[in-house]
DNA sequence: TGCCCCCTGCAG
DNA sequence: CTGCAGGGGGCA
């Protein structure tokens, strides 16, 4: 479900509350979410915290020996960290991912999967209502060659507009292209909806058919709506349930340009269009047929 | 390169 | 009830 600035938000909000945490407890609810061998992750320290993609790193380690908690949270992943005070009171919730009900239930829900438990009475649960997201522990040394890992791309920033023309040499379509984390990693559904329209180019159009001009104006847009998602905290569509919670209630979900806006005016000025939505590789897909060429 | 699959839950 | 959900892997 997160895309490159929710788990970018979520990254930032762990690496306050949990650097510095000592690993006490670990429990593994059912058998498909986590890899590793748990009991490996106790008495660790929380030395960092790292961002592939869509995916989290969570360096942990002691004297030499360090280890990486990979997460992806997939469509439904949640991570929720919450510290109570010596009366059992919540003194805070940090809270990131999907959004269900699960953010404001007590908690073990029946979604969590994962629990870390800290020295000092804290606890991050990894929640997945629908069991995509997975948990694997391997060494350090290990993470950059992680399957998962090597096979992304560059990030958006990282990425000149010549590398970026090449990626686009295919007969898929760009939206599919620019999603293909193999290509470049960390763009989902909703900033490449959004990147596209920015970039006024339609989403079915063959990649390969961009010219220079486009593709250089396309890798901008993606950087643009990126950036912009990480600065409103991403995007969330919880409605204020987040009250007196310390949350990561995102609000990009105020800026869409077409995401989930079927139906409603086009946002450009002097366009007349109205959002229309079709489904390209499987995903829902929104553009405005006026002024996406 | 397209399809189907992994799952659960919720809106229409 | 069907279809759809911000992801990605495996298959031909």
């Amino acid at each position: 479900m997160p895309e490159l600035p929710e788990v970018e938000t979520i990254r930032r909000q762990l690496d306050k509350v949990l650097v510095g945490s000592r690993i006490t407890q670990v429990e593994v609810l059912g058998n498909k979410t986590f890899e590793g061998d748990s009991k490996l992750m106790l008495d660790k320290l929380i030395l960092g915290i790292e961002r592939r993609g869509k995916a989290l790193v969570i360096k942990i380690g002691e004297k030499d020996v360090e280890w990486g908690i990979l997460i992806h949270l997939k469509m439904t992943g949640q991570l929720i960290y919450e510290k109570k005070n010596s009366k059992g009171k919540f003194e805070e919730r940090v809270v990131g991912g999907h959004p269900t009900k699960d953010f404001v239930s007590s908690l073990p829900s029946s979604h969590t999967r994962v629990m870390w438990k800290f020295e000092d009475g804290s606890v991050l649960y990894f929640n997945d209502q629908r069991l995509f997201g997975w948990v694997k522990l391997v060494k350090w040394e290990d993470v950059e060659s992680e399957k998962f890992i090597l096979r992304l791309g560059k990030e958006p920033w990282e990425m000149s507009k010549e590398e970026f023309r090449n990626i686009l040499n295919s007969t898929k379509s760009i939206k599919v292209r620019l999603m293909d984390q193999d290509k470049i990693a960390g763009i989902g559904n909703i900033y490449a909806n959004d990147a596209l329209w920015e970039a006024r180019i339609d989403p079915r159009r063959s990649a390969k058919l961009l010219n220079e001009k486009e593709a250089k104006c396309l890798l901008e847009r993606v950087v643009k709506v990126l950036d912009e998602g990480i600065k409103y905290g991403g995007a969330t569509a919880m409605d204020g349930k987040f009250v007196n919670l310390d949350g990561l209630g995102g609000t990009y979900q105020d800026h869409f340009r077409v995401y989930q806006r079927e139906g409603e005016e086009c946002l450009r000025e002097n366009c007349d269009g109205v959002v229309e939505k079709t489904m390209i590789g499987g995903r829902g897909t929104f553009y405005c047929p006026v002024c996406q060429k």
